[in-house]
DNA sequence: AAAAAAGTTGACGGATCGTCATTCTAGGTG
DNA sequence: CACCTAGAATGACGATCCGTCAACTTTTTT
């Protein structure tokens, strides 16, 4: 039924296990020293295979964190699957979409990180064009998620555009708001401007802000979203957030710069 | 007057002076070559000084970027100064505050992705601790006279707290938000991604929903918010907004990698 | 004028990137 | 079973780039 699987089915395969594999390894190798320590060398020296089998894989280190990227999209993606399945009106399932995202950003900072720095021209002029292709391709795909909760919306007239808006504008704007959200509060978590205040909170509260500023229904001086948010996140606690690493000795290494 | 200016005059004017022109060179050589063509050598060869004195002044390459981004902060700043003296009511300064970080991140795409990369933990942890100390200080200012507008607006009643809300909160949704949307179409301007928006268009329109939702008078319902917008641009157009190159000519080097 | 302090230089060590000639391996052929 | 070949894997190597430092020059002090 699928167009068309590629034949060599076991070479493939392989393939792609061990490129899940080495991405894995570099997440690891993120986590613990930082993008500093991030080396093809120290990535080699960590796996199974040799620095040229790993530059067939990447076309260079950025192509990694490309991947990288790549990467966090598809999970996010399977978290925005989560919050659209959410059992609610529709101003709530924008709502968990925006729960999924900061979700994400807390739990991985070092895979947010990467979507911040993957978007760097530093990183884009040097990554592989399949790989960009395939990160513009997720990005739509999310974009196109947000825009069937505010489809919805808008046919079951809880939400009304005005003349000349169009519904990208719309998803274009909450995407916005949650990605400065998230991206502000990661550097300043260690700094301490804004500091007490709780990116839970402020999300909620931003988004609140927002969608009464669109005459999403219900407002929320009618509705607990405070309570929504909370009945949200069970449903990804549920879940499983992070999978099992698979290396997770990764001791004997020298000491980071 | 001043408390104590450093008395060696000649010196440290000089000193300023050459730093000023590095940056420049810098900031030359990133429009023109991109990110990877940034070089710590390729700097020094341009200029006129050599390796060990450029690295009298920036501790690593990292702390160049950090250095362009304070100078991007300033001149934030001043555009900020423009906004502030504008003449109309509280959510207009507002408004105008909003127009200055789009009008710079349009018209400086390189500096503004420098504010983005030297956010960057792999930038920051390079750089020197007293220019990221400067930079976290800039941003302060630049909080406090966004608060500043804020707090005008709670004094004469055009805007009011809900329970339990705090200005820094506010201050800093609009800061997620002016940032994020920026930020978005910095890499989107060159794919294709959401082609067709305006990015003045996106940004008014995003703002007047965010100050809509906050209740912040007049709404956009009662007020051409799309005039104030043109008014607010005339203001910055009298005003010179790229300073004049240094260095024109930068045509012996080698072509980029 | 001599000495001390401050500033400048560019060659060099170390690290990292990405390539490529060589080696290995799986699968087919006689 | 011996041989062959296409494609994959290897790691040594050249090139690049970063940041340092001993030697040298300029400025200030004595």
């Amino acid at each position: 039924m699928l167009p068309q699987p590629p034949m060599q089915n076991s070479r493939s395969l392989a393939r792609q296990l061990r490129e899940q594999a080495l991405l894995k390894l570099a997440q690891q190798i993120l986590r613990q020293d930082g993008f500093a320590g991030l080396t093809m060398d120290r990535l080699t020296a960590l796996s199974d295979v040799s620095k040229g089998t790993l530059y067939n894989h990447f076309s260079s280190k950025e192509d990694v964190l490309t991947a990288l990227s790549v990467d966090s999209l598809e999970r996010l993606q399977h978290l925005f699957q989560l919050a659209l399945n959410f059992n609610g009106h529709s101003r709530e399932r924008a709502l968990a979409l925006h729960y999924a995202y900061h979700r994400f950003s807390a739990a991985e900072p070092t895979l947010f990180l990467c979507l911040l720095t993957a978007a760097t021209p530093g990183v884009m002029e040097k990554s592989s064009p399949e790989r960009l292709l395939r990160r513009q391709q997720l990005e739509t795909e999310l974009l196109t998620m947000c825009q069937t909760v505010l489809s919805a919306a808008l046919a079951d007239g809880s939400l009304t555009l005005p003349a000349g808006a169009a519904v990208e504008q719309y998803s274009f704007i909450n995407w916005a708001l949650a990605f400065g959200c998230n991206a502000l509060f990661a550097p300043l978590r260690q700094l301490g401007l804004f500091a007490g205040l709780q990116a839970g909170q402020i999300n909620i509260q931003s988004i609140n802000l927002l969608f009464d500023g669109m005459g999403w229904l219900p407002l929320s001086a009618d509705w607990d979203y405070q309570a929504s948010w909370h009945r949200i996140g069970l449903i990804f606690s549920q879940q499983l957030m992070s999978d099992p690493l698979i290396h997770p000795t990764l001791n004997q290494t020298q000491e980071p710069a």
